[in-house]
DNA sequence: TGACGACTACGAAACACTTCGTATAATGGG
DNA sequence: CCCATTATACGAAGTGTTTCGTAGTCGTCA
């Protein structure tokens, strides 16, 4: 089976709830999305059954109510998702994407630590 | 009139050409995208009425060849699009985002030495 | 056992994105 | 002036995303 497609929007906050709460029915699925997006419970099924065949998640179909899991790790997916907008705007350079991010002036005091550390090393590495 | 939407994957690649060349006539942007995405001439010729109807590029139909030019900029237009991604994936957060973009270790010197100064200007900031 | 509640499966509508075919209008050379 | 060329305008098809209605299945309990 190769690499599943990238999720779409309404994939990718489904995976985050999967992410965060680990293995869920549809119905625990759907409660959580209700509150940030208000979705009803055919659609949470749809979309977690098209994320099946799309091999995002994983099923387990042992008891009445199936159990979804995120097949795709969090990392790995953010990770494509960096690579996939430096690829559509940054002409594939995720350096330029970092710059343009930290140029938000959003990040929090132990963001910019790590990012401090990240640096460092890459820099060591480069010399 | 309000803020034009984001653009789409192809409205983009339209942009960055008007970015790189400035104004152009739709033979011009085609020729530049037939090489890259093998783009038809009313292909492209749809997408910039349809971006201009977005607001996205601005139109001259005084010559007999219209000619169109980026409406956004680029640096306010890839603010949007990391803003965008950084809310749909990290939580919001423009500094795990840059995190991440880094972690791809793609970064040139170049791009690591900007890194590291604006690093420091947004750390001498929060003292 | 039969009705009820909770579940899954599926079709289809509504919308957006992308592409292209065709119709129509302007331009300029012979 | 006419025709070939080049341009714009527009409709529509094909695909993907998102949403939901409806139908069918299964277990449980009175």
């Amino acid at each position: 089976m190769p690499t599943p497609p990238l999720p779409t929007g309404a994939e990718l906050e489904i995976l985050r709830v999967l992410w965060q709460r680990g293995p869920s029915t549809v119905r625990e699925v759907q409660e959580a999305l209700h509150a940030v997006r208000g979705s009803g419970y055919t659609t949470v099924l749809k979309f977690l059954q098209i994320m099946h065949g799309k091999g995002l998640v994983t099923r387990d179909a042992r008891a009445t109510s199936h159990v979804y899991a995120a097949a795709v790790a969090r990392e790995a997916t953010e990770h494509r998702l960096v690579a996939d907008l430096a690829a559509r705007a940054f002409e594939g350079s995720p350096g330029r994407l970092a710059l343009r991010a930290l140029a938000e002036r959003r990040a929090s005091p132990e963001e910019l630590r790590e990012i401090r550390l990240l640096l460092q090393q890459l820099e060591g590495e480069g010399a």
